[in-house]
RNA sequence: GCCCGGAUGGCGGAAUGGUAGACGCGGCGGCCUCAAAAGCCGCUGUCCGAGAGGGCGUGCGGGUUCGACUCCCGCUCCGGGCACCA
């Protein structure tokens, strides 16, 4: 075995191996126990980039560590492949996006194949398969019939670029597209919302118990934005009839409650607004409706013009007292009750608005000395001009304020959710249809189970008119209704395709099932994913609707009932920036992978992005780059010159410590790669390899033994397989003739992990004056007698009795003089 | 504004409160060669010193400790998230 490595033919061959020997297949009856590895499916842009590589590398590190280490790892892979640029392309260039989008996908696929990172492909999700859109329309209708699905007129964001409206989600805090960038507008549309806020109470209490990055749960729980306080009435001064109901989590202040806000939509504005403040106030409800959400949500602008008095009060249940009712567009209609007790002693928004209209600022809560003047305060302090609550801190006082307000039967404590439901409503061609029929008889009536998948008609034209081609697509749009047989018409609006990727990978556990959209033992036996990898880009989207997914599924009965959370386990590996900005297709900065498979192989890039630096971390790809993938190409020979035999002994070599530290060696690489890998830590791991196998060069050009060599050769090629799998399975197979990624993963021998002598570091005042090799079991007495015996330490300390002497027996002695 | 995270050689990065800089990249030197490439061996934080050796060093300022990259307090800069959500 002293051949030249081919890697192209070797790294080929490989991949067809474990293709068709199905090394990493794994069925229901397997014995081994089960465990789920998967990294998010992606959207089938084309060909692989390197954001891909990484992502795929550090998953099948785990699938083929895990494997080894004896379970039967599910390891499966698909394509999001809805989506709007199929579309767009669609439009631009008259491709239809099926064409389209599964040419990507086979491009894609081969370029993941090229790497070498294995998967179960008899179990590949397409999203736009015909077998999965079914399901996903039946998950649709069994959420319609539980109350999950449901259709409503709502003010939507909408955008002009994408031609569809947009999930809260989807637009970024400025008010912009996260897709196109272009600036959302609000519309009121008939739109279909899945009913996520029933479940928020769970998803942000969940989140305590999930082994996730804390920055992703701490994404998830701002998104959902809990917030604890109270619900009350107010009585309108004027109508004694009416009464505004407001939402506060800070009821303690109530005292301090100077006037009261409504928002521009409140439906109690018309009412409560007197003749001689129409005027006023229906400016500031025509600007509200005309204003984007930026303006709205920008601090800009005098505060003067965003508000106006009504005319009417409310009485302050707390003082009795009437307060000024407001209207004003900070308020928002959709959160909470649309309207607040504004208390500009201690709220800020409150306090410059107060300040703009000349409304009277009352403490209640008194602010440390030397606080100013002109702000309002927010923190804790004892209750001022408060009645009951004077000298309470907050805490009390939100406890006794709630108590006040129950006992008058106004009011209750309440937790209110920032989250809003989810529309899945998209006026797109691509996408999975909504499977009901319009009737002018029967209303929305669910296309019959028999009739399911309502599949996507061939026969469109894209033009870039802004309309779903479904629209005017006569064949599609007229059927008859299945309840009445009269005229109908199909819903055109087809599901956001976050929807797909909800519950693909409970799809994946049995995507053969022919019965039901999951299969419930299939399920039971994979579920949750123990490792869940994908980027930090879907923190909330995606990560937050499969959770709420796995929920609803769970309890309309399509999902095993114990299983509330997909992912127990989640990773978020870092980008790859290229001029300081993230690689991404859009942006146009790829490098592909491509020409490193065709040069030095998938290998030695697989090992570069495990080696490059923490894989939690950002990777800058740069100058240096090629030089490191060089490296790592380099390291590779080397264990390959090392098997092959071309490594000898050399004559002016010294020793290397004999058998027994090489056996130390291997013994320590086994416990610290072992280790690395399971903190993702892989760079580490890496480092490891390549100590060890500096540490067998040694070994060799001293002449230390060859059978404790050849021993040591076997654990690298071990330890090395899982992240260069084919170099690894080609040299071990020549040398040992057995299939390495089928072999057990090797364990460290404790015994081997004890040395007999270590350096001990003698330190004056802190400061390493010496070194002496002790035994490991030496005594703190022997330590420091030995330390204090250092030629080195007693120049230093010239005669002089030392103040004290800390010995941590066998590491260090420190002699304070 | 609030909440996270980060800052270590020329570079990527290692270090359960106990030898700072593992491993690699780059650089320098040597071996091999007619020569080169490849490979192999060695050196490589910084300053002073011919050398032995010594001083200084983990963004800045304090603190705890026999001992701090690591823990605490206060900053600076960089990255990310949230932000009229009552």
């Amino acid at each position: 075995m002293s051949d030249a490595y081919d890697v192209q033919e070797v790294e080929a061959r490989w991949q067809r191996r474990w293709e068709e020997e199905g090394t990493y297949q794994v069925d229901l009856d397997d014995p081994r126990p089960a465990s789920y590895v998967l990294c998010m499916y992606p959207y089938p842009s084309g060909a692989a980039h390197q954001g891909h590589v990484r992502n795929y590398t550090f998953g099948d590190v785990l699938v083929r560590y895990r494997t080894m280490k004896g379970e039967a790892v599910l390891s499966p892979f698909g394509f999001d492949s809805f989506g709007l640029p199929a579309e767009n392309a669609a439009i631009k260039g008259g491709s239809h996006p099926r064409e389209y989008t599964e040419a990507r996908i086979a491009e894609l696929k081969a370029s993941i194949r090229r790497l070498g990172a294995v998967y179960d492909w008899r179990r590949e999700i397409r999203s736009h398969d015909p077998e999965y859109m079914r399901w996903n329309q039946v998950i649709f209708l069994e959420l319609l019939k539980a109350g999950l699905a449901y259709r409503a007129e709502a003010p939507v964001n909408w955008c002009p670029g994408c031609q569809t409206v947009l999930a809260n989600e989807q637009v970024l805090s400025d008010g912009t597209c996260e897709r196109s960038g272009d600036v959302v507008e609000r519309r009121n549309l008939k739109q279909w919302f899945f009913r996520i806020t029933r479940y928020a109470e769970e998803l942000v209490d969940a989140l305590d118990g999930l082994d996730w990055p804390e920055r992703v749960k701490t994404m998830q729980r701002n998104w959902i934005g809990r917030s604890e306080g109270a619900q009350f009435r107010m009585q309108v001064l004027e109508q004694p009839e009416l009464h505004i109901d407001v939402f506060t989590t800070r009821p303690d202040t109530g005292f301090g409650m100077t006037y009261a806000v409504l928002a521009p939509e409140h439906p109690l504005v018309e009412r409560l607004t007197t003749d001689d403040r129409r005027t006023a106030v229906n400016q500031i409800l025509d600007q509200a409706r005309h204003s984007s959400d930026i303006e709205r949500l920008s601090s800009e602008g005098l505060l003067e013009k965003r508000g106006a008095f009504t005319g009417s009060h409310c009485i302050n249940p707390f003082t009795g007292q009437p307060v000024p009712l407001y209207v004003a567009d900070y308020v928002l209609g959709s959160y909470g009750t649309g309207a607040i007790m504004a208390v500009p002693a201690e709220d800020q928004r409150d306090y410059d608005f107060a300040k703009a209209y000349g409304l009277p600022v009352v403490r209640t809560v008194q602010p440390p000395d030397g606080f100013s003047d002109d702000a309002a305060f927010t923190g804790d302090g004892p209750h001022i001009n408060s009645g009951f609550l004077d000298g309470l801190k907050t805490a009390e006082a939100k406890e006794r304020a709630v108590q006040f307000l129950e006992e008058k039967e106004i009011g209750h404590r309440t937790i209110n959710y920032r989250l809003r439901d989810w529309l899945i409503s998209r006026q797109r061609y691509w996408g999975c249809p909504i499977p009901v029929i319009h009737c002018p008889i029967d209303g929305i009536v669910p296309v019959p189970a028999s009739e399911l998948p309502v599949l996507l008609p061939e026969d469109v034209d894209f033009l870039p008119t802004g309309e779903s081609p479904l629209k005017n697509h006569e064949g599609f749009l007229n059927v008859s209704c299945p309840s009445c047989g009269g005229p109908a018409t199909r819903e055109t609006d087809t599901m956001d395709t976050f929807v797909d990727s909800s519950w693909y990978f409970l799809r994946f556990t049995d995507p053969f099932s022919q019965s039901a959209p999951v299969n419930l033992a299939a399920a039971r036996r994979y579920m949750p994913v123990d490792q869940y990898i994908g980027g930090i880009t879907h923190a909330i989207l995606h990560l937050l609707y499969s959770r709420f997914f796995t929920r609803a599924l769970a309890d309309v009965g399509l999902g095993p009932a114990e299983v509330r959370e997909p992912f127990s386990q989640l990773f978020c590996q870092g980008m790859i920036r290229l001029d300081g900005r993230a690689m991404s297709k859009s942006r146009g900065n790829i490098i592909p992978p491509g020409d490193y498979f065709d040069s030095l192989g998938a290998d030695a890039l697989r090992l570069f992005h495990l080696f490059a630096g923490p894989a939690v971390d950002d990777l800058d790809w740069n100058d240096q780059t090629n030089e490191i993938i060089e490296g790592c190409s380099r390291y590779l020979g080397r264990v390959w010159r090392l098997c092959t035999g071309e490594v000898v002994a050399l004559a002016d070599k010294g020793e290397a410590g004999g058998p027994l530290a090489l056996r130390r060696a291997v013994h320590q690489a086994i416990a610290r790669v072992s280790n690395a890998i399971e903190r993702y830590a892989y760079n580490k791991a890496v480092a490891d390899l390549m100590s060890l196998t500096n540490s067998i060069y040694d070994h060799v050009h001293a002449g230390t033994d060859e059978e404790i060599v050849d021993e040591a050769i076997k654990v690298l090629l071990e330890l090395l397989a899982p992240m260069a799998p084919h170099l690894a399975a080609e040299a071990f197979e020549r040398r040992y003739g057995e299939h390495v990624h089928t072999r057990a993963w090797p364990s460290a021998d404790p015994t081997y992990l004890v040395v007999d002598e270590v350096t001990m570091v003698v330190q004056v005042n802190g400061k390493v004056r010496d070194r002496i090799s002790v035994p490991p079991d030496i005594s703190e007495e022997e330590a420091t007698l030995r330390a204090l015996s250092s030629e080195k330490v007693s120049a230093l300390l010239g005669g002089s009795k030392p103040r004290r002497v800390i010995s941590r027996a066998p590491n260090l002695v420190n002699i304070v003089a």
